[in-house]
DNA sequence: ATATTACACTTGCAAAACGCAAGCGAATAT
DNA sequence: ATATTCGCTTGCGTTTTGCAAGTGTAATAT
């Protein structure tokens, strides 16, 4: 695992975390798309392979973005969680669709997703972080 | 240049421009540091190597996010700098500074410009972007 | 009870990206 | 004329990535 800091700087340690291709990718999938097992986030359309899909959640995990659980329904299956900490990545990844929006073109089922954004931006946010903290399981 | 994007979702997009280690460095370089020259981003605390900064300023400029222009005062020195969809990444910027402050140390440096933030962030947003789009140098 | 499938990884290996040091050509300074 | 600055480029060893195949445990089917 990767401990040591480039720098002090905040975008800079942001960056040593989730400043890849791929771990934005997964955490949205948790946050949007309620994708939420390891089979889940295979299946998602950028095809990310397995054994760097098993290091990123273990980075995740490691910087405290995400947690395991036990499914409940399956001992085989494995849950993954945001924290608070990866909850609070919203208003970021709320931005970066705006930006995106701004510059690209956007497939038409998030168009919806923007459309409620730019209803009301800070409430989206505050509504959106209330959901996925209401959801959160704590570890038994 | 890589151009193949992995899959038509906007953050996945957004990261196939600035998804890595150093891209948002340099773009915060432009934005908050004021440095604008190829010697500029290298004496930056993070250290980038000469080679991947060549190839990430080429990434940058092939995706419109940075201009080059010629040097005022120098025609051997390179002046960068951010064309209005760069700007727009300001956004995104002060949401990680935001980010890395609630879960993690800022150095003090940073943290009058947290405050600023903090005080009124969409007129913070708004006035910076007024600000860099002022400065903003048409090629001749 | 046994076999098969589902699920979450691990492993091996080739290809690409990275990081470091050195070099190079044009522009400016001396 | 010579040296230095500046913005890169090149070579090369190391690390990371991407792909395919395999492994172990748990659930499901027979």
């Amino acid at each position: 695992m990767d401990t040591k800091r480039r720098s002090d700087c905040p975008i800079s340690c942001s960056l040593d975390i989730w400043g890849d291709k791929w771990s934005l990718l997964i955490i949205r999938d948790l946050m949007f798309a309620m994708q939420c097992t390891y089979g889940d986030f295979l299946k998602s359309e950028e095809k990310i392979a397995t054994n760097i899909l098993a290091n990123r959640l273990q980075m995740l995990e490691a910087n405290g973005i995400i947690t395991k659980l036990t499914h409940p329904e399956s001992k085989a299956k494995v849950l993954y969680q945001l924290t608070e900490k990866g909850i609070d990545l919203l208003p970021l990844m709320v931005e970066i669709h705006l930006w995106a929006d701004k510059y690209s073109v956007i497939p038409p089922g998030r168009k919806e997703f923007l459309k409620e954004v730019k209803k009301d931006k800070e409430a989206f946010i505050k509504s959106g972080i209330k959901e996925l903290k209401k959801k959160l399981v704590k570890e038994a």
